[in-house]
DNA sequence: CCTCATTTTTAGATCAGTCTAATAATACTC
DNA sequence: GAGTATTATTAGACTGATCTAAAAATGAGG
């Protein structure tokens, strides 16, 4: 049951946030400084300042004043518990409440703070423990370790095969349009080419239709997977089950509220 | 202010609390006052009487010092919203995470706050639209309709048979306690008889075994239906819209967001 | 190496929710 | 109906998280 909580020393919703924003920046290789660390919340800087300090006091984090701040292990331990809480609760509204992936974001965000870790460990059981959340982030195990994955943006691909691996972009407007244009994790496509100057990207998906054209922006959040262009090899699921298949019932039907 | 609009202003979960505690005070037809309403949330009285004056100035209840509130239509109307997220989470952690009655309360206490009106939508659909919680408390339905029941306190039954309809305790050790002597919403028993001056009550459950002597104040707690003694015929389950027909819930089909 | 724009920190306030201690109103008993 | 016991309110203070405005540190360009 609860082999899951390390006794962490309870910590309040905010101070998770703090340390989740610190992870997610550190994870894209930036340093965590103060202005980039309020722009992720929106919070004023001040407000920033005065919470690094306070986690610096608590152990959570390092942090120099004029440059920025820096995880500790115990800090990021707590920091990776709530990703995985995130990613396993965006992966249960997706596949047993049937919400749809660009949903799923805003609703775990608040989630990932109320639930107990039984909880958790009950949905990861009954999703079979997947790996992968609906946008194809992977999920951390239960002893908070991350698999490495090699990052190919499809901002800095060349012209070829690739299939999505991930969308790091939770902006539902941007994910109802990508789910629309048909580019989902897993989804097979050739980037054809890269128009010049910022130019758009345009993509051809292996199932056919039109070829889709894509800011260089928008671009940035795709993650891809070259390819060994062998045409029908399998490509990678987020964890054995289908995509967009449903576990218990409650389907995208009848209206909600 | 503007007239009322449908959109319940969204309010923190510390009101949502306060207005929770005052229904419930008030279906026990007690007097909702500053002391008793403390007591329930655990807090100091002058801490009530403040906020008290602030869900006043609200319009969610009405307020006269020295002597109480009483939620008004609007404050009922949330209060009866969040019971219903609680009664339908508490049955969701049940039936669908496998969750023992004694543990849902604690967590669908705090989800009762986070999760969004679209989540409990969802969950109503999966479990079928359940008429009762795992206690046997009744889940008002979506427009905050709640069937009335003749609650028949188990501390004032008179000898003879009877099938537990709810259990109004939420405390796990108790509840287990129960569980272990096999008394469950829908358990049979008859009740053999009630010692005098406050004394235990010996009952026996229908499906044999040892019988069970029960504390006056234990059995509080406990509501019962009595038996048309038809010694085989089908009592209300938990589950199922059976009970008493609830007042048919709103269309599936169109909006409800 | 000096100046100026940018970034960060400090100072002082606010808001929600809570507390304790002191005071005031009500209710109860004789 | 007076005195006491109970209950409720006021007063003042604290904590966590936030803000704005002002001051200070950093670093880039000349």
């Amino acid at each position: 049951m609860a082999a899951e909580s390390q006794k962490t020393a309870a910590v309040s919703s905010t101070v998770e946030d703090y340390l989740k924003v610190v992870l997610k920046i550190e994870d894209m290789k930036q340093r965590a400084s103060t202005s980039r660390v309020a722009r992720h919340l929106d919070v004023a800087d001040a407000t920033v300042t005065d919470m690094l300090r306070k986690l610096k006091k608590a152990g959570l984090l390092e942090y120099k004043p004029y440059y920025g701040a820096a995880l500790t292990r115990k800090g990021r331990q707590m920091a990776v518990r709530i990703l995985r809480r995130h990613r396993l609760l965006e992966m249960f509204l997706h596949q047993v409440l049937g919400y749809g992936w660009e949903q799923v974001h805003q609703e775990a965000e608040r989630l990932e703070h109320a639930v107990s870790d039984l909880f958790i460990s009950r949905i990861d059981a009954l999703l079979d423990f997947p790996a992968q959340d609906p946008h194809g982030e992977i999920i951390p195990d239960a002893r908070g370790f991350r698999q490495v994955e090699d990052d190919l943006c499809l901002a800095e691909a060349e012209p070829g095969s690739y299939s999505v691996r991930k969308v790091t972009n939770s902006d539902p407007e941007f994910l109802a349009y990508l789910d629309k244009v048909g580019l989902r994790p897993a989804t097979r496509f050739s980037l054809q080419e890269k128009s010049p100057f910022q130019g758009p990207l345009k993509l051809l998906p292996e199932s056919g239709g039109e070829p889709v054209y894509l800011g260089l922006e928008a671009s940035r959040s795709i993650f891809v997977l070259p390819l060994k262009d062998r045409p029908r090899a399998s490509a990678p699921l987020p964890k054995g089950r289908a995509s967009r298949g449903t576990v218990g019932r409650a389907g995208r039907g009848a209206g909600e509220e």
